[in-house]
DNA sequence: AATATTATTTACCAATTGGTAAGTTAAACT
DNA sequence: AGTTTAACTTACCAATTGGTAAATAATATT
């Protein structure tokens, strides 16, 4: 693709406006800032990316190929029915634990109407129907209880996003590395996840 | 204290950066589009609240006077223990149904650093205060497990945050007003304080 | 070596933003 | 009625912002 890059610019410029939209937010970020802390010129910014917007939508874009990665890691594994759910739920958590970063800009981009959100949804939109596709053939041979698919999904997305909020709550409180809430908030997913559709969580019970 | 005042400008002013902070964010709000929409001048606001952060610290501080008073009537009741505890969780659910923005604010509001995180700090610091010494007591007498109620606290506060992004995100994905959802949080919520603090649900288990 | 292409910079700008200063209107007090 | 004070407006501004256009540097390609 580029031919000559004189040091990663490109790659850096990432970085750094994902750190920044992370934690500060889109509208709160400049792209002076940015280009400062860089040793950059802002138009070196702008010829990368063309716009403001289009650097964020390139943050998104490389923050979701990380996450699709690793979900299709386990999608390619031969678990079946729920234990493939709750592997799903355990390598998310670990995503988010390992990649802040990434759940400080998904909460950013989660908003609706924000700059971002549009092309989230263009980017979660296939892996949503491919998950809803999925479940749905597993409740046909009954290997999952019969729920709404995407009400559970999007559940679940909003319990990690809400993880964000929790961390940085914690942490502002002075309460560093607070582990216990997290395996809570985790224990409570994939519970709700196994009600919701293990259809032999209720008979062992 | 006000003498004379137009027609509750003052009011007005609130509402409308309640609305605008809730939905687009403290650093999208922009003083002159709400003045725009209530056909004021942008000097009207800065003359009642000073900067645009001290419009912010007054939304804030209205939203939580609103947070605490309900708060009050639950903490004047002659609930004790247990009870008390789910009755503040309902409470909480309810007023965050009712009052959408208030949601909204808050979350906006929770993430450290933004620009009204001190003053929410400042105002729940004293309510913090108030039910760790609370919990504190209860535990003393046995009515309550021992645990640290900060983080009980801290907890049951961003699951509520947390609700924001939830209705906002299924909104967003054409599923309106699910309200399993909401209640499968509240349940949770719920579920965690009784495992955290109830010193009877282990032993009626 | 000459040329084309990519990468980065310098120079500028229009628009918006929060904010200051001074004036004007209107109500309240005396 | 005259004065004070509160509410609001007009006029203006300095700073920042995202962005355009053109020049320059660096690297491939021929």
């Amino acid at each position: 693709m580029e031919k000559y890059e004189k040091f990663g610019t490109k790659e850096k410029i990432l970085d750094s406006a994902l750190e920044s939209f992370s934690t500060s937010g889109f509208d709160a970020t400049s792209l002076d800032v940015i280009a400062k802390s860089l040793g950059v010129r802002k138009q070196t910014i702008l010829y990368h990316f063309g716009t403001k917007k289009g650097l964020l939508n390139a943050v998104v874009e490389r923050a979701a190929e990380n996450l699709i990665n690793s979900i299709e890691e386990v999608l390619n594994s031969e678990l079946k029915g729920w234990e493939r759910i709750e592997a799903l739920a355990r390598m998310i958590f670990r995503l988010a634990l390992r990649e802040p970063l990434l759940l400080g800009l998904l909460r950013e981009v989660s908003r609706p109407g924000s700059a971002g959100s549009e092309r989230l949804r263009i980017l979660m939109t296939p892996l949503m129907d491919r998950g809803t596709l999925w479940m749905q053939s597993e409740m046909e041979v009954g290997r999952m209880r019969r729920t709404n698919p995407r009400l559970v999904i999007l559940s679940a997305y909003s319990t990690v996003v809400g993880l964000a909020t929790e961390i940085e709550v914690l942490r502002a409180a002075g309460i560093e590395q607070a582990l216990r809430p997290v395996t809570i908030r985790r224990r409570e997913l994939i519970r709700f996840l196994r009600v919701s559709l293990d259809p032999d969580y209720l008979k062992s019970k």
